[in-house]
DNA sequence: ACAATTTGACAATAGTTCATGTCACTTTAC
DNA sequence: GTAAAGTGACATGAACTATTGTCAAATTGT
């Protein structure tokens, strides 16, 4: 009994097999749904207990699967909070870009508008809070890296609202990129502040804190000309 | 043969027991030197390593004694992360302070001069800015508190020099502490940047951009009597 | 009805870490 | 010189973790 003799015509590389439906969804389908809850329960975990602590089997526990399917899905830990990681800051940024669009088209209400997006997707999600504000940094070079991309995104999105508010010209600083990074910094520091007081301070405090820096900005650059 | 028999004069309740000399130093001048030993493998293993990587044996590994000394001195691995992180705090605000009065007493000289002294400092220790900038976040809640006690310590430092460049009122803002760790905040994230992308940029750079944003929140409220 | 696929519970392996313990060796006090 | 204190290399055990594997039960296509 020769054992090159397949007992299919399934080649020797298995071929793409194509999955069948399972409790009313195709394969894909529930592997996508099977990613979406890993997601989920990966910031559940992160936001609740910190990364740190997000062992595979916890967040598989979470997520109500096995550990098998965590594997379908991410290569590691870290590829499930880069992923995380990149999940939450699109959705924050959208919704930014979403209360940007809603507002009425004056620099005040404008920029206000952005703010409230901001520390309110904090304050109503704390597990993102947590994970944007302090899981993030430190755990390895892929993740900082990510971390950094992140961070000068929010710098564009700071740079075209204090730009909407006037500020013109700063080309006597070397290097414009680094206000801008420390405009973002100083909101991010202002968010951590007050999660780690836990949103105690009423959120119009914090954005108008956070405004006063970008107006301050604003309102020097445009009173010297020279 | 009774085992109450001491065999020594010494109580079941072990006295003190006092130390004999050893190489030439006391008991307690060796047990501190360990402990600086410690200290200072501590901050190498973290500032090259990360916190993540910085196990109990690779810390001693580093300071060349044995697990059993860490327990010595640290009840645990993130006992020594807040002594590590506290002694570089403490560091670093003495280089600032140091800055501050040895500045010529004019306000651009003097903000310069903190601001060049925190940066020197990270920029001549990658180690000190790795702890305090990246790895220092998301360990726990304890080490979230202490780090929240060192901003709000800087921001104080912050309050002197912006108010030395003229801040008088910014009464209008609801809470002051929100803007002032919002400027920590800008220099941190500046620092940051700095850090990620090696240093490249000039040290007067990543300081000018900083000063503006002191700068312009100084002049704003000047500007702005009423 | 029945074989193949899919799933979930769990075992297994190999590795790591913390924290403590053992023991031979070195140094000191007397 | 000798007993005790101090040291360093290493062992140990308990607890985790990541990752792969096993296997019976549930579900499906035909």
């Amino acid at each position: 009994m020769p054992k090159t003799i397949a007992k299919s015509n399934k080649d020797a590389a298995q071929m793409p097999q194509k999955s069948r439906r399972y409790r009313g969804s195709s394969g894909d389908q529930r592997r996508s749904e099977r990613y979406e809850q890993l997601l989920n329960a990966g910031l559940s975990v992160i936001g609740n207990q910190g990364y740190a602590a997000a062992s595979v089997r916890s967040i598989c526990s979470e997520a109500g699967l096995t550990e098998r399917y965590f594997y379908e899905s991410f290569a590691n830990r870290e590829a499930l909070l880069a992923e995380v990681y990149k999940t939450q800051t699109r959705y924050l940024k959208s919704r930014m870009l979403a209360a940007f669009e809603a507002s009425e088209r004056n620099t005040a209400a404008f920029s206000r508008a952005g703010l409230q997006a901001f520390f309110d997707t904090l304050s109503q999600n704390p597990d993102i809070a947590r994970l944007l504000l302090f899981e993030i940094l430190g755990v390895s070079d892929t993740i900082d890296e990510l971390y950094y991309e992140a961070m000068e995104e929010f710098a564009v999105l700071i740079r075209a609202l204090t730009e909407s508010l006037g500020l013109a010209d700063i080309s006597d600083i070397p290097d414009q990129g680094m206000v801008y990074a420390g405009l973002v910094g100083a909101v991010l520091q202002i968010a951590r502040r007050w999660a780690l007081t836990n949103y105690r301070e009423p959120v119009d405090s914090v954005i108008e804190s956070s405004l006063f820096l970008f107006v301050a900005a604003t309102n020097y650059s445009a009173a010297k000309p020279q």
